[in-house]
DNA sequence: CGAATTGTTGACCGATTGGTCTATATTGCA
DNA sequence: TGCAATATAGACCAATCGGTCAACAATTCG
């Protein structure tokens, strides 16, 4: 019988690569160049591992995809998620930085891999459920935090405006891979944060 | 020298296909799936043609996606712009319905393809330059609608409305692929038409 | 020490990939 | 009719795909 797995160190020779380092780097393969657009010599190449060692540690392609996918949710989308709620920041600001990610990554930093998530929904959810099902939870949490820091900012409607942040924030990443222009995410960036402004505007207006 | 293509009927033997139809074929797959989810596979069968007539057609696997990626241009993108210029129906009608068609498609007809153009931003704009322009191009068409119609409505902010009208859109899309709930959908759309209202609504709250 | 267990390595596997080529069939035109 | 031009069908191709295997190395435990 031929098992693996050796998490907390028992009998066997011991791993010679961080696991977790290596999900890393698969994580950002995946991110990059999608599902079927990445092959074992891209994952071998990105981890510098051999091909058994790998399936050894991961299992087959599908399983490395998904555990790429819950990688990114505990690292990206966790952290993200506790930006939006920790009150340290003015909401107004969380909200801001919240969305003006996707432009400062593309612009500034020329990083057009977008979100992995909305990646994976345009790429995987259609061919797997499980990989669906992990993407819809990743925009839960999302959407939870959004919700958290707009009824921070006072306003009726929450729900309604976290929906509209996260389905904004969607529609940046994926533009953002395209290339589109810095000047047209900005304008629904900016229309956006109006949008969940208008109430206490308007109270301010008929003042 | 062999060189194919008999567009105009000169000599030689006739096509027996429509390439058009063809096309068409073509474009759903890739629209479904990806281009690389795509074998040449799925294209004879869902075209029903021999490879090389396929090829002696559309060239090979890169040259058939931006043809159908065009195609799509022209027959939904266009077909949009046209909707939404067209004043027989009231502006405000007409912007619902271009929110409201993401939700229809993925929950009255189980239509999960999205837009081809966000698919193919989020598969295929990192990998070829040209693909990543044709995206470009759709969506500046597709904003350039959106801006028609909300002008029609007498909004200052046009341009960023617009925007914001699109990135919501694509979010939509992107997140019908994942199957996210009818509900936070429809909260996005909402909540977008009320931004697209909101000054008028303003205007008649002061009153 | 010697089992038992696990990790690493590189060869190996059948299947499929995108793509071509040759032979044949069908047309227009001279 | 015969020639040039094009289309079709299917065999064929190297390369790559995802995945496995057997041999060997390194560790723990008795």
């Amino acid at each position: 019988m031929r098992e693996q797995s050796n998490e907390t160190c028992g009998p066997g020779r011991p791993r010679e690569f961080d696991k977790a380092e290596a999900l890393s780097r698969i994580m950002e393969v995946f991110w990059e160049q999608g599902y079927e657009g990445t092959g074992l010599t891209d994952l071998l190449q990105a981890t510098g591992l051999a091909k058994a060692s790998l399936y050894a540690a991961f299992g087959n392609k599908n399983a490395m995809y998904e555990q790429a996918l819950v990688h990114y949710e505990r690292l990206v989308v966790d952290k993200a998620v506790q930006v939006l709620k920790n009150e340290a920041t003015p909401a107004w600001d969380r909200l801001n930085n919240f969305l003006s990610a996707p432009i400062i990554a593309m612009d500034r930093e020329g990083d057009r891999r977008g979100c992995f998530l909305c990646n994976a929904a345009a790429d995987r959810a259609t061919r797997d459920d499980d990989t669906a099902e992990m993407i819809r939870r990743g925009y839960d949490k999302l959407l939870d935090g959004l919700s958290v820091v707009i009824r921070q900012l006072d306003h009726d409607r929450t729900d309604q405006l976290a929906s509209l942040t996260l389905a904004t924030y969607s529609g940046l990443r994926i533009m953002a891979r395209a290339g589109v222009e810095k000047q047209m995410l900005e304008q629904s960036r900016d229309a956006c944060l109006i949008a969940l402004n208008s109430e206490r505007i308007q109270q301010a207006n008929c003042a």
